[in-house]
DNA sequence: TTAAAAGTTCAAACAAATTTGAACTTTTAA
DNA sequence: TTAAAAGTTCAAATTTGTTTGAACTTTTAA
């Protein structure tokens, strides 16, 4: 490996960290599912972990929760020690399961919450507007969770299919 | 104000902030909209700043960062000493204010700098399917873009316009 | 003017999130 | 079996993000 693709790997998987790292992930999930995907071939923990510099831990949990993600998949076809992985090429479903991960951990939540609030709200001294308002956030959430649903059904598409569906919707509007 | 009323109201509050924390945003932003968008009256930084327990410090630059995304504005109805605020009602503008932080300070630079991956990787040593691995997360960075676009678009619309018009997405798919 | 109130700034303190590494369990090749 | 390698767990250390508060500037009512 030279200079110039050292430096292009790198920067790869650190851009990808970053980006990743937006949309709730850790940067080192990122990073992990671009240093395999870009390998193009199954790569093991010790691989992964000394070239991304983790400790065995870090790298025990980071590797465990991108597979239970599906983001990174075993691949048991090497018959050497240890473990090696492939990458789920499909970035989609990495943000789908931030998305469903903000679902279940705090929009189903939420909507109980304020459902309870209005509830407390009316038996209370709530104004009609505020109740109005309470009704508003509630809506908001139940919004969240259509676009997940959503999200989730694109989430089967390739990109470039997606992004033409987008298009779509952006001339629409 | 009575012991329910203030369960609901408090609550209310956190439940926001909690939302809101999870879109990138400091819970303190979505609490201080709350706070303002449920008394359905101008408020001023005393009011917000001694309910919700925040130092001077920290009021004045929370403030600063919701007018600043017009998620709260000045009102100088008022004749009275200090700052009045009330709630931009549009929830949705603040989310996609986070999507124009998050292209802006990402997205934006995530394209450059994927580019430039993408020239050292082809003068270099990089496989076909490298490079193809390379475009597939340029083309991912070009579709947040888009759904930021869409988003944008969609700002302006009521949430239960833009609820209906999610469903019959979520029809078509 | 002016002085008290309001608002800003930012380094230090604090809090939250992430990583480490040592002690542990599980797996595997001989 | 067994012992070395691999993987897991979690409390402590580290890193990152947020808030505080004191010194400062700006605004305002008299």
């Amino acid at each position: 490996m030279n200079g110039t693709e050292t430096d292009w790997f790198t920067e790869a998987i650190n851009v990808v960290g970053e980006v990743i790292g937006f949309w709730g992930f850790k940067e080192n999930h990122g990073r992990i599912w671009a240093f395999i995907h870009l390998h193009q071939r199954p790569m093991n923990t010790t691989e992964i972990r000394e070239h991304l510099g983790l400790s065995k831990g870090a790298a025990s949990m980071l590797l465990s929760d991108l597979e239970s993600w599906s983001v990174i998949l075993r691949d048991d076809s090497i018959s050497e020690r240890g473990r090696f992985y492939v990458a789920n090429p499909n970035f989609i479903e990495m943000i789908v399961q931030v998305m469903k991960r903000r679902e279940t951990d705090i929009i189903d939540h939420t909507t109980v919450r304020l459902q309870q609030v209005i509830k407390n709200a009316t038996e209370s001294d709530a104004s009609p507007k505020q109740l109005e308002t309470l009704h508003e956030m509630t809506e908001f959430a139940d919004m969240m969770k259509l676009m997940i649903t959503v999200g989730q059904k694109l989430q089967s598409r390739s990109i470039s299919e997606l992004s033409s569906f987008l298009h779509t919707i952006d001339q629409l509007l």
